[in-house]
DNA sequence: GATGAATGAGTTTTCATTCAT
DNA sequence: AATGAATGAAAACTCATTCAT
């Protein structure tokens, strides 16, 4: 109570509240679909209460992108950070990045959406990202060859595309799947899959 | 030239020029900023006349997606059948899915950007495609284990998401690096980073 | 009727239509009160038709200037023609200026009310049409001076503001006047007075 | 500063400063694209502070008026008292006019650019005001036609009215000539051409 | 008195779609 | 079949005004 009505936390706090309701929004009928109207009422607020947290309506899913990268990735740092050895490490990105997506559906939904469209129009937020996630796995990549646990000859651009288009099919194949099963649970699977490959060993 | 001026072809060309002109528009602005006027304009044709042949707007990215799926997964599986081996079958549909893509850009783009929107809203024909690619990767990796170059643990629906998914990035990471290398030149390392994983052999 | 039915004619009366209302609607409320959709509604079209005509709303105000003034302008050099002497152009031209404007009451708000915000914001219209006028004043004042009619140390730049701002002032009186009397009959005793001036010949 | 601290004073400081920063924001952008924001921002208060001091944004403008129309007008009346004869009265209301604007830019650009507004929304105020300059050019006329040096038969209304509008549009010209001279030097060059017109003395 | 966050009515503008020709 | 002018619903956004603090 006391703490919501300091100004500073109010003002968060809707803040907060329109981000959510946006995702909320987005998440169901996509971007173009949702008007400023449905996120506002989903907000509990004014259209024009919109305006004054944010410049317009693509403003929110610039917000959206912002906090969410950076969030997002400074959880998978600290994941990293967490074990020692290469493969520990790969397996606990994969593990917690699909662990992220399913904590939150909405946004999972938005972000496996609308990341596409903002590529295209070559937004700077998403190619920052692109590159932070480049050189997180390239330094486990760099560590593992040392540790004589990943191939010395790999590609590791390409790698990290493959790893990448992976985990994303991964989610996007759960969220439309019903929710029948755990996303985590495709952790595992997917970490073996990428280290051992398809062939036989011989 | 006379077949042109019989009606039934006549259509068929106003069909055929509008989806081109619709794709050629849609990979330059996204949907939902292209208008069905752009779109007959690029098209050569009244904006009534696109009402002629489609539904609607929306219809003329169903259409699309039917036909071009079409046409490209039909030329998967001539690829597929055109080897004998399950690594050369695989091999030729990496290399096949990335040379399609490369030949014809607008259509990439569209596919790459408009897809996820379409999943969302559970395409029907999404799912299809979604299935028969599932197939023919089954097929081949069955094969593969009978031929014993493929692990029998292969867990296949995994490795048909982290195909697909592996694919689409390199496909996505190229449309938007400017061009500065040929797509089908990821074919061979692509095939090969998936068979092989990453470990080390041991 | 069979007029009216070709393209051209169709096109050109809903341009005029629209410009016609849109000058009702201005005069009556002002531009800024006035509203896109009251002047669809008073030229009898839907509101999306005012865009196929006009770029948007302040374009209506931008057509009606640059015709009216290049409407109203000629036929003032036509009335100056008109006359050999220096004095009866004047007379002409003070005469033609006021039948104008009592010709067409909404115009004529428009005109009064809507110009003063234009030249603010340097309109290049308003400024070719000021200078226009000055042109037309100046030659006939040099005529005057010639014939011997006019003062030879007459300042032109100032006589045509003062003529100019009179001619305004009497419009402008009479346009709030509710209409008691005949915008023209003050024409003779305008000009009368812009020639004797106030003083007593002595 | 003692005085400014009781609260009388204040709130008439705050009222001139609200009224000063309306000025300068309505000249700038005109009074329909000036906001309530900036004039609270350019006067230092917050918005709702405005409706403390105004009924509404419209009655900023009105103030604005009654004010200036009767600090303006007691400052003419003064000037017409400080000469003895009618054609002095003439000069000196001429030169106090003009001076009294050269020296509020600001409030001379709402000045000319919104009273026409005003006027035809037959705003009592702007009326009392051309009343009070009637009545003041009327008794200077008078005295100017018993002392014989204004002729008998001048219409007296019209010539209010020449000399307004005169008097205006040297204004409204000197305001958008980008300041190269100063307003007052228009006022002996005006005065003369008012007095001998522009005909040759025959 | 003073604030400024919140409101929501009201405006301009766009654009998919229709239909008379 | 083809046209393209006309439509009008719908959307984003603005801003004067209010009111709880």
């Amino acid at each position: 109570m006391s703490e919501n009505n300091n100004p500073d936390s109010r003002k968060n706090s809707k803040y907060q509240q329109i981000l959510q309701a946006a995702i909320k929004i987005f998440a169901r009928q996509g971007y173009y679909k949702s008007t400023v109207s449905q996120v506002a009422r989903e907000a509990g607020v004014a259209d024009g209460t919109i305006y004054l947290y944010f410049k317009n309506k693509d403003d929110i899913l610039d917000h959206f992108f912002s906090y969410k990268t950076r969030e997002v990735f400074s959880c998978f740092q600290q994941e990293v950070r967490r074990a020692d050895n290469a493969l520990d490490k790969l397996r606990n990105l994969i593990r917690r990045h699909l662990l992220e997506f399913e904590n939150d559906r909405d946004m999972a939904v938005v972000y496996q959406v609308e990341t596409r469209m903002r590529r295209r129009l070559s937004d700077i937020k998403i190619k920052e990202m692109s590159d932070m996630y480049f050189d997180l796995v390239s330094s486990i990549v760099r560590q593992g060859q040392q540790e004589g646990v990943i191939r010395p000859d790999l590609p590791i651009a390409l790698f990290k595309q493959v790893m990448i288009g992976a985990i994303d099919e991964v989610i996007t194949t759960w969220l439309y799947s019903s929710g029948k099963y755990r996303l985590t649970s495709m952790a595992d699977p997917l970490f073996e899959l990428l280290i051992r490959g398809v062939g036989e060993k011989n």
